[in-house]
DNA sequence: ATCCAAAATACAGAAATCTGTAAGGACATT
DNA sequence: AATGTCCTTACAGATTTCTGTATTTTGGAT
């Protein structure tokens, strides 16, 4: 099993609980935690550097910001800046997150080991998530693996998205159009557009621009 | 002190962890603890049909639901359903959520005796919380009281926030209007309605209804 | 080079949005 | 009763949205 581990978690009463977690029902007992990622990334490279590295990085991907000035505020920079150095340490992230969407993209992006989801059966989650990263296999949470509709996802290229964030912010499409040739951009014809829009609707099931706009902020795409 | 207590709680590291600061720094050792809304509203009843009633409820807002159906799914009915049998119980909103408009509108709309953030000083606050809350005070978490800019929210009534509801599944004025007037919610002219979104708009400095639902969706208001 | 299918675009018309003006009613003050 | 203000509503016109159809362009396969 592990024997070093580093727990990033900002809300303190969930930390305490991961550390009793690993401490009394997985028998790590070498675990440093910290409330900030700053924290956590000088506590990595002294690890590092004092060739004493971590083997797992535990770490939520929202961390609040108080008066302190952090460099880091999220969990995923925190990631990306660990993995520069030390590649191949495991990485579990713990979050509230539960929309698939986002879940999956830590996995294809980051190349995280495992998720796991705050919720009703967090401890049990997270015990076997820690021993299956072990065995390096990758660790998806039940809710997504057993969910037979994440596969059929629908796919949103950077024009779909762009097209969203730029509706979101109430330009006209006369407007985006206008920007898509400023920045060259293909397609921008007007029609082209609402085409692409039209699908929209179709793949949300949404009546007009307002309700694709909300469904979409609800999902958390945008 | 408050002698009995309900904590109402899905994620289960947090709910041990809140248990145990209530046990052991605060001193309050009736406690019961409910990972479901529903099963949080039963212990109220048995409690209260005991002639034994709880005397604080501390939740969170949101429950995400499992295999088991559930009629409540949010903090927000668990606190209706109780304070309409037990007006008198207080009440400690205990979340994730850090948006200024939702925490007002906890207050204001839901009267809840006292708000306790999930973060880094989760544990202080709580403690701070319980013991404000024990002396009738309003208990606003502290990044709230101290930002300026909170007082100087905009205040929707009842309409708006439907209106807004509204237009956020899509639906056209035409729609709505029939809504309202089917409703006998007055008022119901279309000219009204623009009106009234109209003012929206200028309040939120949006351009157009997409652009007002993603702003107020942002905000946490829908 | 030719053909085909898919994508991009133009165009058009019905519906909806957005904005302004004006008319009518409710209500309080004087 | 008269006045003024606020709210509701009707109406109108310019713009935008949304949905078709038709034409052109693109890119790959033969």
């Amino acid at each position: 099993m592990f024997t070093k581990v580093l727990v990033a978690e900002d809300y303190e009463i969930a930390n305490q609980g991961i550390i009793r977690i690993l401490n009394d029902q997985i028998g790590i007992h070498n675990i440093q935690e910290a409330k900030y990622c700053d924290d956590a990334y000088l506590k990595f490279r002294k690890a590092y550097n004092d060739n004493d590295a971590f083997e797992l990085l535990i770490t939520d991907l929202s961390f609040k910001q108080d008066h302190k000035v952090q460099t880091r505020t999220s969990g995923i920079e925190l990631i990306q800046d660990i993995r520069s150095i030390q590649p191949d340490i495991k990485v579990i992230v713990y979050s509230q997150e539960n929309r698939p969407d986002k879940i999956n993209m830590l996995f294809e992006k980051y190349h995280i080991n495992g998720y796991v989801c705050k919720g009703q059966n967090a401890i049990k989650e997270l015990i076997s998530c820690v021993n299956g990263v072990y065995q390096n296999q990758k660790i998806v949470p039940p809710e997504l693996s057993n969910n037979p509709d994440s596969g059929s996802m629908i796919h949103l290229d950077d024009l779909d998205m762009l097209l969203l964030e730029e509706l979101s912010y109430g330009y006209t499409k006369k407007e985006i159009r206008l920007k898509l040739i400023e920045q060259n951009i293909t397609p921008n014809g007007e029609s082209s557009i609402d085409k692409r829009v039209s699908r929209l609707f179709d793949n949300f099931k949404a009546k007009n621009t307002t309700h694709l706009v909300a469904i979409v902020k609800d999902l958390g795409l945008l």
